[in-house]
Order: structure tokens, then C-alpha cells, then sequence
DNA sequence: TATCATCTACGAAGAAGTTCGTAGTAGACC
DNA sequence: GGTCTACTACGAACTTCTTCGTAGATGATA
């Protein structure tokens, strides 16, 4: 696979495999509240599968799927779009932008905080 | 105009005007690198005008669009949707994929950190 | 005035993504 | 065996997005 761009369903799919680690197309199509076709879910599997995206295997009669991209590299290209075409290259302007629409409990803010921390005495060795 | 969704074009145009402020049709498309035909990007600007994403005042001959929908509108709409799909709602792995693939120098860094502290302050009012 | 360059408007073709119907297969149950 | 159910495979319709050609208008220039 070249690169993890997915585009809406594929997201919305993946999105489900990682959550869960695994999913016949049935979850699948549970998880996403039975609003699409079987037939649906089963094509955007194919398709992920062809792109390298998932991989599955047998389970009785049915396919279990499993996702081969991990969230961390659909992130980074996701997150290299927006950065880029939204944010113009500021990941301050990112993290503002995400801490003042999100909700964020205090000790996640705290950890947030010291990952910052950590990143700045790295680069200071 | 309902929400701030672009599609992959409608963002390459949307990304000139936040970075140019307005733009002609020919402006746009020389920052684009001449890649796509005039006529391309006017479809694409007459689209987002009728989105309610950009306005246009007349200039000379030709028109001279300006943004209406700012960035950070954008990016919440775009973040929003990858923090829930990508990174199943933890803004601290968002963060983490953010800064281990950029290369964040250290005053940014900075003041991002204490753009954390500052909301943790906020947080203990 | 004729020609040229530059611009918008419009429509249609093409490409990409999404959706689902239908067919075929195989096990479960009568 | 016949029927039902749950499943995959396939293809085609449909929708959305992208691209650009052509036409028509307008001002500049010879």
C-alpha cells in the first residue's frame, strides 16, 4: 500500500476494525447501526483488501477482517493534510484549534502537557 | 452554509485564499502551479461561492474571491472527524502522532506547552 | 472596425466513490 | 432430497467530484 488515504466509508470501516480489533462484515455493518447494505460493507471490505488495507480469513462460512494499516499511519497522513492545507504549517495553530473545540479531562491535558515536556528536553540533548 | 466540508479540490483553493487572503482566478491557479485549466478552478470557486464558502467583488474584468469560511472552522470539522475515526476520541494520541512526525521547533514547542499549562490553570478555576 | 487577449458562464464528459440487487454456494434443518 | 438461511462474488446503476471545451462578452490594440 502506498499510502493510508481512505476515503469516507473506508474511514468509517477501518475506523470499526481498529476499535475492535477484528469484524465479520456483519459487526461490521452493526457497529456502523445497520445503515447501509451488507452487500455494502462487504464491497468497501474487497475493496480495503485489494488496497492492502485489511486482510481477512475464514471463520466458518463467513470472513473475519483485519486491519494491516495501524491508526498511527492513517493519522500521520491525515493529519499532514490538515496541518498543511488548513493550519498552514502551524501545529501550534492545530493544537489551539484542538484543545478550545474538544472537551479535554485534566489529567489527559496533563499527560498532553508532558509529552510537550519530554519533547522539549529531547531536543535539547 | 451547514458545515465546513471540502472536498480534496474545494481545500487545495480554500488553502490559497486563507494563505493569500483573496485571490483571481489566475492567482489561484499559478499558486496551484498551473497544474489544473483556468476554467477548473472557476467551476471549482463558482462551487464553494455557492456553498456559501467564498464571495467574490468584481475586478476590472475579473473577479476577485475572498474566503468567508475561516480556517479554524475547517480544521474543527476536519479534526473533529479524525480524532473520532482515527484516534477513537484521545486528543493525547492526536497530539503524540502530531509531534513524533513533525519537526516542531523548540519555541513552538514552548509555547505550546504552556498553552497546555494554561488551559490546565482554567481548568483549576 | 477588425483582431486579439482575457474573462465568466455553462454544460457535458470522465473519474472516483458508493450503493445495492442478483446469483451462486454451502451448511442446517425438516 | 428439498427448503431455508447466511454468506461471498460480481456487476451495474447511481451519485459525487473533477475536468475542461466551447461560447459569449468586453476591453485593448492595431
Amino acid at each position: 500500500m502506498q499510502e493510508a488515504v481512505f476515503t469516507g466509508r473506508e474511514l468509517d470501516i477501518m475506523s470499526v476494525l481498529w476499535r475492535s480489533g477484528s469484524g465479520s462484515v456483519a459487526e461490521v455493518r452493526r457497529a456502523l447501526g445497520d445503515s447501509v447494505a451488507y452487500t455494502t460493507i462487504l464491497k468497501i471490505l474487497q475493496i480495503l483488501e485489494e488496497k492492502g488495507a485489511v486482510r481477512h480469513e475464514a471463520e466458518g462460512r463467513a470472513y473475519r477482517y483485519y486491519p494491516l494499516v495501524e491508526p498511527g499511519e492513517a493519522g500521520r497522513t491525515a493529519l499532514s493534510k490538515i496541518l498543511e492545507k488548513i493550519f498552514g504549517g502551524s501545529a501550534e495553530l492545530l493544537l489551539t484549534q484542538l484543545v478550545s473545540d474538544q472537551e479535554i479531562p485534566p489529567e489527559e491535558l496533563a499527560r498532553m502537557r508532558r509529552l510537550l515536556e519530554g519533547m522539549e528536553e529531547e531536543g535539547n540533548t
